[in-house]
DNA sequence: TCGATTTATTGAAACATTTCAATAAATCGC
DNA sequence: GCGATTTATTGAAATGTTTCAATAAATCGA
């Protein structure tokens, strides 16, 4: 269900250069995006990219799941439909 | 044009409860969002409500006119339509 | 013109976020 | 088991955001 305070965690999981690069990523990435792809992509050491792939699961904007060593992250299509409803709601 | 430099700025300026109180402000007043109303709504002083109000003009998300002493905000529906569509774009 | 009203700006304190080094934990190949 | 690989956590520094008091600027009514 998505009230304001979820669409604020939202638009604050969006709001950040990198995590939007990494969302891009998953995107291209079709369906199976791991982390360990990540250090090519983003300009960042390893915890500051884990931090902010916490912020996208932690929202559930992006689902993750383990598969031994890896993590394997997928974006959550209904949350951001929820979000982008409620974006919708905010026309008249 | 909408590029992920302005979604960021976009999702920035949705990310605090503030701030989404008073497009939802704007919504329920349907045309004529006066700063002089917010002030009964928003539980800030007199120049945080400001300080929210230039971020929200800033990315045009809001457009406000002078009418003599008092300021008028409207939703520029516009923005938001193009940042929905660049939400839409982070889905494959 | 003058006092009252409305909005904007400045500067500083409080608070939150981002980043990385160090380290831990889990899993794999050998 | 053991070293290598991958991800997560902790703690601290750097940076950014939010908030308000003080003040300025613009406009209105009398």
């Amino acid at each position: 269900m998505m009230n304001s305070k979820k669409a604020e965690k939202i638009s604050k999981a969006l709001a950040d250069p990198n995590r939007l690069l990494i969302l891009k990523e998953i995107k291209k990435q079709k369906d199976c995006m791991y982390c360990v792809d990540l250090n090519d992509i983003v300009d960042l050491a390893q915890p500051s990219i884990a931090h902010h792939l916490k912020q996208l699961t932690d929202t559930e904007l992006v689902t993750s799941s383990k598969e031994g060593r890896n993590v394997k992250y997928r974006l959550n299509n209904q949350v951001l439909d929820e979000y982008i409803e409620f974006l919708q709601s905010l026309k008249k």
